[in-house]
RNA sequence: GGCGCUAUCGUCUAACGGUUAGGACAGAGCCCUCUCAAGGCUUAAAUACGGGUUCGAUUCCCGUUAGCGCUACCA
């Protein structure tokens, strides 16, 4: 049984990077009908906040894939201490009275790494109960062997085989002096007791994986299969940080700007995954179906960002498919939030005339605006004068237009019609005859098709603002 | 410093010893066209470096370099 979980920390914003372990989690449940677990890991009291917890689950809940099990480990400290104070009955971790403010002293690294401080690492048994039951606090400490040459190992599922020698790791923390366990304890105990199968989460946790083993031995738990994903980098190599990259990293600000969801899903899973075969834009379903531990390589992948514009180009692209392809009905409908205050039918009609024009959904606001807007704002009347032509001929142009569009049929074909007829009688090109009108309509030159356009505009509306136009010539 | 991981076009990636090193995005050009898009076609662009192993290395091994991660009573 396949039980795989996603447990952010709450002391942030939703990464994309986090994201991206999240998707990665559900797929390989999904794939394997198993469950995923999303566990809030709420253990550092003090960083924690309550706008954190609200960005996960926003964030989580907009990417609109769901979990089958919540837990918060705050709820689960009791837990976390019984498996600790278990490990130390065996004798495998021990008290260690270092006060923290001397602990920088101590560690002073003078060539190699600090392993631990031999006075307390060896101290007897009655001497360390006599000293907390004084009241002295302390730390409690993984007993790391020290008499073996056998290194610690595991196979990770897609970094493979791995091994570390015991004289490489120290002594590291199982309780605070405060008696919360620390996010090794915690986060061990949980798996163990949440049957976690399978630990997919980011390489920078594959060196850590070396100590929670030897949790998992000590606690006589078997070992889970863990899975290392590579980092998500900035274009620059450093990895992502909101102090350094802003709000590039963060999901909101992916939401916000008109993402579909399933877009940056799928743009999140290229990047570190493939699926091999050349498939790139891939449906939910297809993604389950090909997601496996083979098709994760091994190095950090950029997310390719710039000061000039916040997003990687092939999640736009990928949006921008997404957009074009999906009914008009549920496009009109995720465009409605980008257009405040605008009728539900009028953005219906509008959504095919913009829906292979814009990349994102915010672009609604800068593609369509004339359609929405009572007045069109200023406009050069220079941009009026034809390709190849001159005041006059727009001039001309518009107050034959206006005589045509008081009396035509406001539909594509007869519009279409009279227009390139108007066009003929004025022996100009019908892009000559088509230009002025479209600026007067739309106040600029690209714009979407002209009879479309008008036929959204209505008759009154095209004839005010081809008035309004005549008048700046 | 120690330990670990990684290294193919600008970016994401494919090629599990033999390919003219493939695809996608972004870029350039052409076509289509009432503008803008969309679409079609074409094009430029990569195996970090040095040693091995092998008839043959992008691929396996070693070294160098570079990047990243861990080295907390953070997660």
């Amino acid at each position: 049984m396949v039980r795989v979980r996603f447990a952010p920390s709450p002391t942030g914003f939703l990464h994309i990077g986090s994201a991206r372990t999240f998707i990665f989690n559900w797929l390989y449940a999904r794939h394997n009908n198993g469950t995923m677990v999303l566990r809030i890991d709420d253990t550092d009291v003090d960083r924690n906040t309550q706008a954190s917890r609200d960005s996960i689950f926003d964030g989580l809940k907009w990417l609109d894939l769901g979990w089958d099990e919540l837990y918060h480990q705050s709820d689960r400290i009791e837990l976390h201490r019984q498996v600790a104070w278990k490990i130390f009955e065996k004798g495998l971790a021990y008290r260690d009275f270092t006060p923290a403010s001397a602990e920088s002293d101590t560690k002073e690294r003078s060539g190699g790494p600090w392993l631990f401080n031999p006075a307390m690492r060896e101290l007897s048994n009655e001497e360390s109960q006599r000293r907390a039951d004084a009241g002295e606090p302390f730390v409690l400490r993984f007993r790391v062997p020290r008499d073996s040459s056998h290194p610690v190992e595991f196979r990770d599922a897609v970094y493979g085989p791995q091994s570390k020698l015991p004289a490489d790791i120290e002594d590291f923390a199982l309780l605070r002096s405060n008696g919360i366990p620390t996010y090794h304890m915690a986060s061990c105990a949980d798996d163990i007791d949440l049957n976690i199968s399978h630990i997919i989460r980011g390489q920078d946790h594959l060196t850590n994986t070396f100590k929670h083993v030897l949790i998992f031995e000590a606690a006589g738990a078997a070992l889970p299969i863990f899975a290392h994903l590579p980092l998500l980098i900035a274009p620059d190599g450093s990895k992502l940080s909101k102090r350094k990259h802003g709000p590039v990293v963060s999901v909101t600000t992916y939401r916000d700007a008109g993402f579909l969801p399933h877009a940056f899903v799928n743009f999140l899973c290229l990047l570190g995954w493939s699926p091999k075969d050349n498939r790139e834009q891939m449906a939910r379903q297809e993604l389950t179906d090909a997601f496996s531990f083979e098709g994760i390589n091994h190095s950090n992948a950029v997310v390719n960002f710039t000061d000039q514009d916040p997003f990687d180009p092939k999640a736009v692209w990928l949006n921008a498919e997404l957009i074009r392809t999906m009914p008009v009905e549920e496009l009109a409908k995720q465009l409605l939030p980008f257009v405040p205050n605008a009728d539900p039918g009028k953005i219906l009609q509008v959504t095919p005339l913009i829906q292979e024009r814009i990349k994102l959904l915010r672009d609604v606001s800068t593609a369509a605006d004339f359609f929405f807007l009572d007045e069109l704002p200023p406009y050069d009347s220079a941009e009026l004068i034809p390709q190849k032509g001159d005041a006059p001929m727009a001039l001309a142009v518009l107050e034959r237009a206006r005589e045509v569009l008081s009396t035509v049929e406001f539909k594509h074909d007869a519009l279409d019609q009279a227009l390139r007829a108007a066009a003929q009688d004025l022996k100009i090109k019908p892009g000559q005859m088509f230009q002025p009108i479209r600026v007067a309509v739309c106040g600029r030159k690209n714009a979407p098709p002209l009879f479309e356009t008008l036929e959204v505009l209505g008759r009154e509306t095209t004839l005010k603002r081809i008035n309004a136009a005549l008048a700046l010539l």
